[in-house]
DNA sequence: TCTGGGGTCCTAGGACCC
DNA sequence: TCTGGGGTCCTAGGACCC
């Protein structure tokens, strides 16, 4: 979908068509804390773009028309879109709230460039929503030709043409490179992925680790077979804030975590999920992030359990926070503590808190009747 | 210049077992 | 006194995606 939570906002606000939109937290005149979500196409004129931190959005464009996130509202889109595309295919897929797939049985690429207009029509007449529909050998092919189809395209490329299709592009167009892989492809002179095909896979290796088969095949153009995705449930389900203002104080931050933590076992428990893992995360005011986690015996779905070692896991960070308070830096002289200390001022600051859970499984029935079993 | 909230997958080390 | 090679599971961190 192209500019998807934007173009949901439009369906419903058609007086904002054509202006620079998007889907972001309020940039409060340039003070505001959070990202653009979405940008619409004039938005991006200015530089907007999703992940984009709000206060520079506003010093971009300080007349962009913010709109805040309705995530049910999206949710209900996508399923609408979904439903379109299942009805096609029972083998189709959704990948993200934005993204879906089916097979393309391959054969006469025209008919496939039919069948993509045909189906992009489809979508905006039912829905009044743009996509961007690629169309490969491959999900990976696929979903690079639909990156270079937006806004409003359809790009087909033929079992044959791919590794030519693909030879110019730099190495960050494919899906799993990102920053800091497309700097270590560089690192080995490799900027497109032209020249990724060029180079042995045993020195891809060094940038890549594992990936590097996978990549230098796609690279050269080498379609691999790969099992069409099975409709799974999620692997782990979480649920994290963050403070207005950084937070150091213990009872805040625990509040809030026992907050996350009795809503993610809601949203668990209404799943009929159970879960085994139970992990926390800490982003502190510099941006670092603390993570600790617990294995639990057997799954569960109990809410308590769930809090109770959320809890347990926070006290284990706090400590943790508190003992480089007592060991601080090479530090500028410390003025001498006169007397007892009453409250030591915390030199941490906590701006994120997340819970989430993890080796999920549904809740069996057998399980259940253990637990009425237990019960007893 | 400042960075949300929801996820997936990979890596690496250590405990533990045979 | 010094100890191989195989495996699994758990934990922490990090890259990446939308």
């Amino acid at each position: 979908m192209d500019a998807f939570y934007v173009s949901c906002e439009l369906k419903r606000r058609p007086e904002l068509k054509g202006q620079p939109v998007a889907v972001s937290a309020d940039p409060k005149g340039g003070k505001g804390r959070g990202v653009v979500l979405s940008a619409s196409y004039e938005a991006r004129k200015f530089g907007l773009r999703s992940a984009l931190p709000v206060s520079q959005a506003y010093a971009l464009c300080p007349s962009y028309i913010w709109v805040l996130p309705d995530f049910p509202f999206y949710e209900e889109n996508s399923k609408d879109v979904m439903a379109l595309l299942t009805a096609r295919s029972p083998q189709a897929r959704t990948f993200s709230i934005d993204e879906a797939a089916y097979p393309w049985e391959g054969g006469d690429p025209a008919g496939a460039e039919r069948e993509g207009r045909e189906l992009q029509k489809d979508v905006r007449e039912r829905f009044d929503l743009p996509c961007s529909i690629g169309i490969g050998p491959s999900l990976t092919v696929a979903k690079i030709a639909s990156d270079r189809a937006k806004p409003g395209g359809v790009v087909v490329v033929p079992p044959d043409s791919v590794r030519s299709f693909l030879a110019s592009l730099p190495t960050r167009a494919i899906p799993g490179i990102g920053k800091v892989t497309e700097e270590e492809l560089a690192r080995v002179g490799v900027a497109t992925i032209g020249q990724m095909a060029e180079l042995p896979v045993e020195r891809l290796r060094k940038a890549l680790g594992a990936m590097a088969p996978g990549m230098s095949d796609l690279a050269r153009g080498v379609v691999r077979e790969e099992p069409w995705p099975d409709e799974e449930g999620p692997r782990s389900m979480g649920a994290m804030s963050t403070f207005d203002t950084d937070s150091s104080d213990p009872k805040e931050v625990r509040e809030e975590v026992d907050r996350l933590a009795r809503a993610l076992a809601e949203s668990v428990q209404r799943q009929g999920r159970r879960f085994r893992t139970v992990t926390l995360r800490v982003r502190r005011s510099d941006f670092q992030q603390l993570q600790r986690s617990r294995t639990l015996p057997q799954r569960t779905e109990n809410t308590e359990t769930l809090v109770r070692g959320a809890l347990q896991l926070l006290d284990q960070v706090l400590s943790e926070l508190a003992q480089d308070i007592r060991t601080p830096p090479p530090s500028l002289e410390e003025p001498p503590p006169t007397g007892p200390p009453r409250s030591r001022p915390a030199r941490w600051g906590i701006r994120t808190v997340g819970v989430s859970v993890a080796d999920l499984a549904e809740g069996s029935p057998s399980q259940k009747s253990l637990d009425r079993f237990a019960s007893d």
